[in-house]
Parts: C-alpha cells; structure tokens; sequence
DNA sequence: TAATGATATTTGTAAGACAAATACATGTCA
DNA sequence: TGACATGTATTTGTCTTACAAATATCATTA
C-alpha cells in the first residue's frame, strides 16, 4: 500500500500538497468540508496526527478552517483580500525587521507605485471612500491616542486612499507597500515625536483628493516621502551617535 | 500552572503566535536553533504534539525549518525572497483562480505599476542583466517548448526586466503583479496560439532597454498589454460562445 | 591514522484515549 | 401541544506513550 514512500519529504508536507492541489484545482470547492480526519489518516494511509500537521500546515495558509462538532469539520475557506494582505504584511514586516529592505529603497517604491494609484484615486473616489478617509485622519489627530494607535490610523489611512483607486490587485500589492512603511512611521513618531507634520501632509492630500486634483495629490505625496526621508535620516544619525 | 485558558483560541495556535513574536522581536535570532519539542512543551506546559502542530504552522510560513539528528532541531529560517514571492504568488494565483480579480484589473494595475518600473530599469539597468533578459527572450523563441515552458519563459524575461530596476521591494511587490498574469499569458499562447506576437512586443522592449529609451520601453509595454488585453477578449468570447 | 561502526539525540510517525464543543433528537413538564 | 431542558452522537482538540528514522559524535579497530 505504501509504495509511494520513494520521495524523501516528510508525509504531512506530501499530503498538505495534495489537499492543497485538489483545493486549487477545485475538486474540493471553496466552503465543502473535507472528509474527517480519521478517514483522510485512512484514505492516506497515515495517522491522524500526520493528517492534522498537513491540516495546519494549510490552516496557517488560511486554506482550511476548522470547526468541531457533528456537523464540524475542516472547510475550505475562501481567502479574503484581508486575510492575504494580512500575511503578506506579516511577511513584509519580516523582511524590513531583518534589513533585507532598505528604507530608502521602500520611500522609492511607494513613490512609485503611489503615484498613478493616485490619479486613479482622484478619477475614482467615491463620497464614501472620502469619509474613510476623513476618519482615518480624524483618528490620527486625537492626540490622547497612544504612538501605537497612531500608526494604525496612519495604515487604515493610506488604505483607504489606496481603497480609492477601486482596483483589487492595486490594493493588495500597495497594502504590502504601506505595511513596510509602518517601522519608519513607528521610528518617526516615537523617536522625533512629530505627528502634526504628518498630520497636515495628510490634510494636504485629503484636500487635494476632495479637489480630483490628482497632481497635486501626487505632490503632496512626494513631500509627505520626502519629510519622512529625512526624518529617517536624522533618527538613524542619532542612532548611530548614540553607538559611536 | 493553566491559568492562561481565559483564551478560546485552541492551544497550539497560541503557540504559534507566541514563538511568532519571539522570532520577529528577535528574541530568537535567524539561523539560531529553537529548544527542542520536548523542552517547548514542557516550557508552555502542553504536550508535544501541540507544539508540533504550532511548530507546522510556522514551517508553512516559512519561518522555521526543522532537521534531524544530535545536532537537529527547529531553526528560525532566514526568509528569502524567492520563498516569500513564492507563497505570494501562490496566493494571488489563488485569488485570481477564483475569479476575485479579474484580467481588466490585473492588466491595468500592471500598466500603472510598470510603468515607473521600466524608467528606473532603463536607467539603472547593467549589461549582466540584460543577458539575463536576453537569455530568457532566446528560451521564449525556442518553437519547440511547450506552452508551459514557454509562459515560465515569460515570467523569467519580466521578471529580468523588473530586477534590473535594482529595486528590492519593487522587485518583491512585481514578482506578484507577473505571477498575477501567467493564467492569461497561457490562455493567450494556448488558445489563441500567437507566440509570435508577444515574443516581438518582448524584442521591441529589450531594444528600448538597450537603447535606454524609457519612454519607449513604457509604450511597448502597454503595446504588450494591450494586445494580451485584446486577446483576452476574444478567447473569452469564444468560450462564452461555447457554452451559450 | 583513517575508516568504520555503535550510540545518543532529535525530529517524524503512529495508535489510542479522553476532553470539549456542538448540532440534533428526544423527552419532560407546563 | 409547545417550549425548554437534556441526552447523545459526531468531530476536532489535546495528551500520552512508543517506536522509527536521520545524523552527528565518539569510540573502536584495522
């Protein structure tokens, strides 16, 4: 029964690459339940305990849910724009953490990219999506909020402007983008403690936005990267004074 | 000793998340060898199963990696670009495969992001990585490959195109965009079979890289998209033809 | 000295048991 | 008869124990 035992890669990775394909492929479809885990173990020929390693192993992949109970199981779920981004960031963050991206390699991508997904924004915007954005910004002038909160005010506002543009692809690959921005905006805050720059770049862009002025907004931008630039550059001076 | 089980959320994803932080804060460095199973277990009081299904869901995210043997264990993994773009990939494959973004969106959002892309490339670029783009163009031509060979040969040509921009996150945040686009690159050599098309729009961009011509390089890459575009539309309408 | 084999360590896999959650059916009481 | 409580079956979650497989280290031997 066990003839397949030639490949060398442990079992629980072979038979979350099974599942994995039969979901991509679409012979499990999105919401089904999978067979119970004893009989997946059967079906394999395998434990349950190698069966639920590969479950996790898809579960931290946000492929699989699971729920107990008799009518419970392991559901495919469908991958949300959210959760994805989610992990992207996670991954992203991982990366600027270990220096693998340089910050001014990150203020030149966003310059970038940021730019026509801004004129996009400007012919696009919806009322609403103006008051997301208004609301994101609100948050950020609340000065009782803690340096935390305001980064994530900070995030939840460039993706609102992002969410502006009205293209998915768009705003999955610039949610990475902005999330790889968090540490500078996290570093800029709490070591040079200047959110009212930050606040009026923001309120620059919001008028501009209010006006379809999308040359503007692209300008306002650019200064908005060009003030955090240099604000990087006068912490990680101080930075290295401190070690030196 | 369990005091902790206010929490609802099941063990082992606990786990996960606590070894998470401890490897993103640093408290446990890239390459360093976490405790052995038994000694997590014992430490968070749970049994080694559980810490294995946690540890599971980390090795699917490429953050730890497990060996054999005396000097084995768990070791936090230095994640690579290519892994990472892999995942990425693999998920927005996902995503595009269930029709959540569709090739009009895909197509334009590649049009705004490559555009700065190909400037900082032409001007950037190095004579080793237009071998590179070169090499990749000659697989393309290659009337022998399959149709499968023939779109990784795509993916590798842009690709190519993207790294020598010299840009990581750039480079991080396209890789997706390209992967976005391989189900219709393969629609377009496999139903409409026209390699010929897209391999001169290619040698049309290659020789504006070459020649340092940014603005040109731009134009014939929305030549390209647009003709991937207009094929799309017909391959879509002979399978709606099909099936009505 | 070099090669070879024993050994200890660590992850990988297995089997079985019980706990916990939960939907469904059943029974009891008003 | 109806509503509520309760039992029960099913499924995942966790624990325990045991053994298999890989592999570096060390001792042994030619």
């Amino acid at each position: 029964m066990h003839e397949l035992s030639i490949v060398k890669s442990s079992i629980s990775k072979q038979i979350a690459e099974q599942l994995r394909e039969a979901i991509v492929d679409g012979r499990f479809k999105i919401g089904e339940r999978l067979p119970t885990e004893d009989e997946l173990a059967q079906r394999y020929g395998v434990s349950r305990p190698s069966v639920r390693e590969a479950l996790k192993r898809l579960a931290a992949q946000n492929l699989v849910r699971a729920r107990r109970g008799p009518t419970g199981g392991n559901f495919v779920v469908q991958p949300s724009y959210e959760e994805l981004a989610e992990s992207l960031s996670a991954s992203v963050t991982l990366l600027v953490g270990m220096g693998a991206l340089d910050i001014e390699e990150i203020i030149e991508a966003r310059r970038m990219l940021q730019g026509g997904c801004l004129k996009l924004a400007a012919s696009n915007v919806t009322d609403e999506q103006i008051k997301d954005i208004e609301s994101a910004l609100e948050r950020q002038k609340d000065p009782e909020i803690s340096d935390q909160a305001f980064c994530q005010a900070d995030v939840a506002f460039h993706r609102a402007l992002v969410d502006a543009a009205g293209n998915g692809m768009l705003r999955f690959v610039m949610y990475t983008v902005i999330e790889a921005l968090v540490p500078l905006t996290n570093m800029v805050v709490s070591v040079v403690r200047e959110r009212s720059d930050i606040i009026s770049l923001h309120e620059q862009m919001l008028a501009d936005l209010r006006a379809r002025n999308s040359q503007g907004l692209v300008s306002s931008m650019n200064e908005l990267m060009d003030y955090l630039l240099e604000k990087f550059e006068i912490a990680s001076q101080r930075q290295s004074a401190k070690k030196g």
